[in-house]
DNA sequence: GGCATGAAATAACAAAAGATAATTAATGGT
DNA sequence: ACCATTAATTATCTTTTGTTATTTCATGCC
């Protein structure tokens, strides 16, 4: 934990030390491999996993059988089932790392105890929530008014590290497109622009 | 107020006479007719619009000049800026009445002051955060996992009204596909099923 | 280091969606 | 009720995207 800690506390700091270890002592601290899965569709896990270090993929397979990545979680960044975390209903989606990672997984249950006497906690949900919906938000912008090629410019521009850690079929996914497009994309952007 | 007090009961049971007296005055009951507009893209605008009756169209507009619809919002649906409600700042969307509708505009400022010492209508901001969450978690679901034809049927299934309600041209974008398209999707399932 | 495995790029073809235009249907205003 | 305007459908053509297969590239493993 101590070397998370800081970290932990560059990123929200109106967290203490002591609302950090309460966070911790309700929470599970899991280093996985590359290929790992934190959630599986169909089980019911209201947990929130939190990326302290590596990567995570959320995905659904649709009626064509096909992963669609839904959501890349880097460091700092969430991942949970929606229909888990509000109605207790089993996952719609799958989360697995794709890089060996460091996730602190916070028991929801506990965590909604927790927060009734600790403010800052309480503070953390709220912006949770908050930063989740502007999340959602922002991405239905861009599924609807951006063109794949759009998307893919503005998903580099905001993250330049995940377009070489992030493979490529599942990016094409989160996108919208096949890899095939994917790639004609990126080759015509570095012929022109 | 009298004739809506009873349809808002219907649909947030918890909220008492006193509760929605004290909605009513801090917010401004507007009828509108069809083709007006009740936020326009640019203005910062932080207010919850309630449709007491009617139907709001919210849409924005791509790089290529062409308007999309983001969100239908039938009886008791809300529509709002994200951007313009959580920051302040100029709102992405156009928020335009396409029905001679009822609308219950609520001033966010006037209400996060009233749900400090209203607990019935904290528990309706709750409710509005969570719901507008689980509204935003299922489109973008069925923007990514379903095809075009797929989202069609779903919608007519689960907003049968709106079919006819919605001119078509509006429908196709907030679908994601042009109204050719759309009349292609339905002319197919015309046909067969 | 070479080999096996899987991912990414490329090519060729098929299918789907977009664009445009023409026709039909619906709507609103006088 | 009629006309003007706009929306929806249909047809045709073009462009884009998906599909499949092949080749190139990268990665991990022995």
């Amino acid at each position: 934990m101590d070397q998370t800690l800081p970290r932990i506390h560059d990123n929200f700091p109106f967290l203490q030390r002591k609302d950090i270890e309460l966070l911790f002592s309700i929470s599970e601290l899991r280093k996985v491999q590359s290929g790992d899965v934190l959630l599986k569709e169909g089980d019911v896990n209201s947990n929130v996993h939190l990326v302290l270090s590596g990567l995570l993929r959320s995905y659904v397979i649709n009626s064509s059988g096909d992963e669609k990545t839904v959501l890349i979680s880097k460091e700092n960044m969430r991942a949970a089932s929606l229909n888990s975390f509000l109605h207790k209903r089993p996952s719609e989606i799958t989360i697995e790392a794709i890089e060996p990672s460091t996730i602190l997984i916070i028991n929801s249950n506990l965590f909604q105890q927790a927060i009734i006497s600790n403010e800052n906690l309480a503070l953390l949900e709220k912006q949770g929530m908050r930063s989740y919906l502007i999340d959602a938000t922002e991405r239905l912008h861009l599924l609807t008014v951006l063109s794949p090629e759009e998307r893919f410019i503005r998903f580099r521009d905001e993250h330049p590290d995940l377009i070489q850690r992030v493979p490529q079929m599942y990016l094409a996914s989160y996108l919208g497109v096949t890899t095939v497009s994917l790639s004609r994309i990126k080759s015509r952007i570095a012929k022109q622009g």
